[in-house]
DNA sequence: GTCTATAGTCGGATAGAC
DNA sequence: GTCTATCCGACTATAGAC
């Protein structure tokens, strides 16, 4: 959503592109709140009035800018799949450049940690609790968004763990048994998300801030490096 | 909900007790139907008509036995709890007599293994998946049912587990590495009944049967033994 | 491109017959 | 206890002014 410094525009005083510049400024404010309010309340709990009123634009915007309210949906989908890949991004790049078949095992357990810590920090930020319950609420609907979410979020992500699970193993994991490890690696980090206001009270945590960050890194580094050393000791038994 | 051999009653036809039970009968159709819309649609998303319909009653029904829309959902939110504890009643009962004062870490550890079996066993009931998306739906709301679902569900689960890990661990986990590492674990498997639409197509299952089960307590064992076994080698050395 | 006003639908709650 | 009929509010979508 590029807001290319436009500014308020009176009709006929602006040019074409900062028109164009305006509208996805629209577009970007209605896609923002729509997140809030779908993840919050699901699809049939937000209600367009809402959203608009959150975006400070009356609700005629969504059947201007998206069709009608499906639209806003589909639109919100690509934003969360988008914005969740930008926060792994940094650390996807560390391992990037990791060739399955030049196998650098100490190098994928680091790019490991990498995912790690980039999946912990998530666990505060309030907008990425938006898009957990958006992306929730799609497994049992299961319409053109889970498609959206699934192709572009939660198949390459999946991949890259069990890619760099297998790699650290040092190929002692099959295809199978890597998707296997990386599913249950991310849901026990993805745990502490969902069930944020559950696991709060059980820790007796009042937030997960850096302390708490610390000791859930702790754990889920340890986790994964006696896996994998198990892994790796009946390898070479 | 006592069925308790109650035929359809006509008036005058029937003792109180026969009464009653069909009142209990029509407040247990609708409860269940309650927690199937309610779970796949969320609270807004659920509306009373199609939950009467499913059920056979007419939508008054609800406001007769529950008062209205929000004490059917606390109804079903105990209902949820009652039916969860009931299927972990059997793996809890084999470790219920273990005593925190004369540790036995391999009856934690077993204790542990059946509680994983019990869990995975989950992850094919329908039943259970409604369950399931109705306590995510209460993380984000928050309202009474969220205290329901806790006090009554997930701190009783939370507890135990924490209890034999630190039992198996033998005494090498704190109160608050426990519940950590219970969460985890939790969080390991809860991610197969959550996430299940991402993970079917993820891993090329089509369901989760007797073949997947297998395979996944294999690797939740797995995890669970080299944890357990890396605990007990800090502690000697 | 943006907004106001309006139409048509569906929601939950209630009254009252049986 | 159970059901039918009805009220009122909130929703999405749309038409049309600016």
């Amino acid at each position: 959503m590029t807001t290319a410094g436009a500014t308020h525009s009176g009709p006929g005083t602006v040019t074409q592109g900062d028109l164009s510049a305006a509208a996805d400024a629209t577009r970007g404010d209605l896609v923002a709140a729509a997140i809030d309010y779908f993840g919050l309340h699901g699809y049939q709990g937000a209600s367009t009035r809402a959203i608009a009123a959150a975006a400070g634009k009356p609700m005629s915007a969504i059947t201007y800018h998206f069709g009608g309210k499906h639209g806003l949906y589909l639109a919100a989908a690509h934003h969360v799949a988008e914005q969740m890949n930008g926060l792994f991004a940094s650390a996807r790049k560390a391992s990037a450049t990791l060739d399955p078949s030049a196998p650098d095992p100490q190098g994928a357990r680091e790019g490991l940690y990498a995912m790690q810590t980039a999946a912990i920090s998530m666990l505060t930020r309030r907008d990425v609790e938006a898009y957990a319950r958006f992306i929730i609420g799609e497994q049992a609907d299961r319409t053109e968004a889970f498609d959206i979410l699934y192709n572009e979020l939660m198949e390459p992500l999946c991949v890259h763990v069990s890619m760099l699970l297998r790699m650290a193993s040092g190929g002692r994991l099959d295809e199978q048994g890597g998707r296997l490890r990386a599913t249950m690696l991310i849901g026990q980090l993805f745990m502490f998300r969902l069930c944020r206001a559950t696991v709060l009270r059980n820790m007796g945590w009042s937030d997960i801030g850096e302390e708490e960050r610390v000791l859930l890194l702790q754990a889920a580094r340890a986790h994964l490096d006696t896996m994998l050393e198990s892994l790796n000791e009946e390898t070479n038994a």
